[in-house]
DNA sequence: CGCTATGATTTGTCTAGTTGTATAGAACAT
DNA sequence: ATGTTCTATACAACTAGACAAATCATAGCG
């Protein structure tokens, strides 16, 4: 008796409401008349326009939340979601080149630079003596100005000690390895884990805390084989695709 | 209380319960109880009035509802229906006109203002090469703030550059036409088919998926012949009549 | 210039009321 | 027996309003 046929066989109303909206509005987004990271019309406009009840406005929103279509920041509005960042992790990871080759714009944001000794993972993983100092540089990087990943690269201060005064003035980690003398650096190795978001990445990464974390370690050795770089990225898991390019050895 | 007191509690009754109730309710708004447009007792208040079940209630508004004397709205009550609004249709389609005369509150609702090519219907119509651009104005009319039509106007970009900004400041297509100087124009011709409401249809104009939709086609020129728009508008079956007055071709 | 304060805007959450639909059963007529 | 009418209950969908919380824009001040 029920001859909707696409719909499934759920009793009630023919189409809700809320669910044409969901269609209407991902239409919209799809014909890119709302583009990737545009902020969509307040739930009121958007209410207006539907001549609908904000509520059923928020119901279709949430929908498409919950595919990974939009998402809502409290106080500023509704956004297309980005679609996930493809993130190329070979031989030669270059956030710079991995950003702009998907036509976004990227971008860095210094946390933290300092001086001190490395614990007893930084050391190795540099192959340095424990308690050797070396340079800390926390960052956030972004990609059309949305937050992508927490890093913290670590430099021997022996072997580079200019490096921080050249990340200060160059955000580029390449940029200022170059300055230092380095010009030319690969990844030796990249380790990569799962993990949730604490409450402090959440808030840096603009992401709400237990969110899905991809947390990769790695060392970047220069053209002699010395390591000059060890890195600790953690990636908003939901906004990043790490992919591995078939690499030679 | 008219004659609610028709001993409910006495079954087998010659005229069904809910039939009294619906000449209960026909004949309070036929006396002027309850004004067109006027929202009724809940379903749970007339239950109670009538000493009912709700769904013997829901059995007559639906009898009414079918006749059009009424008509719900989920979530927020049942009203009385207005009568169908006249619309004339002849050389001269102004829609605030029309709808005044009848004395009711014309409004409008700007769905989407974009500028893209012409498809070759709307080439056709309005004279231009294929893929030439145009600006397109979708948009619901209403009527005593209930929705009327909605509605789509072509305009040929390259004649009237300046189209859409002044849409989006007055809404009405006649006072934008005049802004960018064509101070007069009339219909050319007027053709009419029937169909069914599709979806997003029907959410816009408030009525069920599959209810009758007046479709019309249009093509207003300037005094000089020249096509200033080509309008495809769909009426609410329900809720208006076109009226063709005897005009000469 | 930088900082704060303030108000407006926007999303998040809650409560309450209304119609739409589904299911089940009782009373009654045929 | 069988079908119709009405009752009873429950839930889903939508509206309405209010308030809290986060954000943004701007004015004012030192």
């Amino acid at each position: 008796m029920t001859q909707s046929g696409a719909t499934p066989a759920k009793p009630g109303t023919r189409t809700a409401v809320w669910k044409s909206i969901t269609i209407s509005l991902t239409d919209d987004i799809a014909q890119g008349r709302y583009n990737s990271g545009d902020k969509l019309p307040s739930e009121a406009q958007l209410a207006a326009r539907f001549g609908v009840n904000r509520h059923t406005v928020r119901r279709a929103l949430a929908a498409m939340a919950e595919q990974g279509l939009v998402h809502a920041r409290r106080g500023s509005g509704v956004f297309v979601a980005a679609a996930p960042t493809d993130y190329p992790i070979g031989k030669r990871v270059r956030f710079h080149q991995n950003i702009t080759r998907g036509g976004q714009i990227p971008a860095k944001r210094i946390l933290a630079l300092e001086t001190r000794a490395a614990d007893s993972t930084e050391a190795a993983a540099l192959q340095l003596e424990a308690g050797e100092m070396v340079h800390v540089y926390d960052g956030l990087s972004l990609a059309d100005d949305q937050p992508i990943a927490l890093f913290q690269s670590v430099f021997p201060a022996l072997v580079l000690p200019e490096m921080l005064t050249s990340l200060e003035e160059m955000q580029s980690v390449t940029a200022a390895l170059k300055a230092c003398g380095i010009a030319d650096y690969t990844r030796q190795e990249t380790r990569i884990t799962a993990k949730l978001a604490t409450a402090t990445q959440a808030l840096h990464l603009r992401i709400t805390e237990g969110s899905p974390i991809l947390r990769t370690t790695g060392v970047n050795i220069d053209p002699d084989g010395r390591p000059v770089e060890f890195g600790r990225t953690w990636f908003a898991g939901d906004r990043v695709t790490l992919t591995i390019d078939g690499q030679e050895p």
